[in-house]
DNA sequence: ATCGGCTCGCGCAA
DNA sequence: TGCGCGAAGCCGAT
């Protein structure tokens, strides 16, 4: 039995990784966890592949203990997969989901090519993205009513996952994370970060350090970038180091004030899961072909208004605009892998406004978003993105030059709602400190 | 400080 | 067919 990890690089509260011992056990067959670690991925760096792998050597760890066996295949899933496959006689196959376009090719290259029966378990959505909707939601109303009739039946505890009963007996040696690490093609000039540790044990005490201290200022400061209300859950969610599942049974399981619970709540299941809706019903989710109709028509009436700063993309990416808040958004993105989710909105807008085409801005906020984000290449990325350039999941509102209908944020909004002064400063520290 | 208008379309009720 | 209302706002009037 072979569990294919895939975006849920965890060995708890797990259903694919839980699925697959489960058949096991069932067959008494042995049961293998492979991961493929492709040499290029969307553009990742190093800050993302050396956290993502440290999370994997804590995973091939705890799988040790429970008599898992775990294989780095270092190559593309269709090259390395199905030979795998035949040379240790493995009957099932079973992954876990993901909406991403590259991801889903992969699936299919591997299942042309192999002969044995093959599943996907959604170990990442708490209502599995298909059962959710069956189409592409327009809105969070939309899809707000349906997820949350389904909750009692999938907000449910975990089993634990079983020392397994059946060793794997063929040829199997640690992994050489040494030589993976040296061997590793990723463009190595994004320097990896230290103020989050990765994998499942850290992600486990961020989880609990924010429901000590943050959780109950969430509703009423999450969106304040001058302090530090936010969860920091994630790149632990990106990368799947902890489950969603887990985090919304963690939150009910509180005391905290029901307001800043169902926030959190709020964000962590719907507005997270209805990213993955999108990108898994629309496949232009990284292109403007995937705004909505009024938002597409808006814009295409506005594509040759007067734009009153115009920038490269190495003026954005060295925090060369005019707008120190901009400057300062951008700079946290650089230095620390993730900048403060408000200031994302803001951030992407600012770059529909300042640059040549909706087409390009786009293309810039992804670029430079998978580029530095510890949870770039996202659903919640990709999503975010259009919400603020193409109106996605978002309503019309009043004309002006550029955005057409789409929704504005401006520097005096910013100005009403926090410390502006106070974010630039904060972030000028975090400057100092990484000797920039 | 607070309020209303801006503006689109989904989904449900009638 | 009508109606209520929505993912994070802006702006001008009061």
């Amino acid at each position: 039995m072979v569990y294919w990890m895939g975006r849920d690089q965890r060995t708890a509260d797990n259903w694919a990784l839980l699925h697959a011992q489960e058949l096991a056990v069932k067959k008494k067959v042995p049961l293998i966890v492979v991961f493929c670690l492709v040499p290029k991925f969307l553009g990742a760096t190093l800050r993302q592949y050396s956290f993502m792998l440290a999370g994997l050597i804590e995973t091939e760890e705890h799988l040790r203990k429970k008599h898992i066996a775990f294989f780095l295949l270092p190559g593309f899933p269709e090259n390395v997969l199905p030979a795998f496959l035949v040379r240790h006689k493995c009957s099932v196959l079973i992954a876990d989901f993901d909406p991403l376009k590259i991801r889903r090719r992969w699936k299919e290259a591997v299942d042309s090519r192999i002969a044995i029966p093959f599943y996907e378990v959604d170990a990442h959505n708490i209502v599995p993205c298909w059962v959710a909707s069956g189409k592409q939601e327009y809105a969070a109303y939309t899809f707000r009513p349906k997820v949350r009739r389904l909750l009692p039946q999938y907000l449910t505890e975990f089993p634990s996952l079983k020392r397994h009963p059946f060793l794997f007996q063929g040829k199997h040696y640690a992994t050489d994370w040494e030589s993976i690490k040296t061997g590793l093609a990723a463009d190595n000039s994004v320097s990896e970060i230290d103020w989050l540790l990765p994998g499942e044990k850290a992600a486990g005490k961020t989880l609990r350090d924010f429901i000590r201290r943050k959780l109950n200022f969430y509703s009423l400061r999450r969106n304040d970038p001058s302090s530090d209300f936010q969860s920091d859950l994630s790149p632990y969610l990106h990368f799947g180091h902890i489950s969603a599942q887990r985090v919304a049974l963690e939150i009910r399981k509180t005391k905290a004030n029901k307001i800043d619970r169902d926030a959190f709540l709020e964000e962590l299941i719907i507005r997270r899961e209805l990213s993955d809706n999108y990108c898994f019903y629309n496949d232009n989710y990284d292109n403007c072909d995937g705004f909505p109709e009024w938002a597409k028509k808006t814009l295409e009436s506005h594509r040759y208004d007067r734009r009153e700063y115009l920038y490269s993309l190495d003026r954005f990416e060295n925090s060369e605009t005019h707008d120190k808040l901009w400057n300062a958004a951008q700079t946290e993105l650089v230095i620390r892998g993730k900048m403060h989710g408000y200031m994302r909105m803001y951030w992407a807008k600012k770059i529909l406004e300042w640059t040549e085409s909706p087409e390009k801005a786009m293309e810039i906020a992804i670029y430079l978003n998978d580029r530095y984000e510890l949870d770039g290449r996202d659903p919640n990325g990709y999503t975010g993105i259009s919400w603020s350039i193409g109106g996605l999941h978002d309503r019309a509102w009043g004309e002006r030059t550029i955005f057409g209908k789409i929704r504005y944020m401006s520097y005096n909004g910013c100005r009403g709602k926090f410390d502006i002064d106070s974010y630039v400063a904060y972030v000028r520290t975090l400057k100092h400190a990484s000797g920039l």
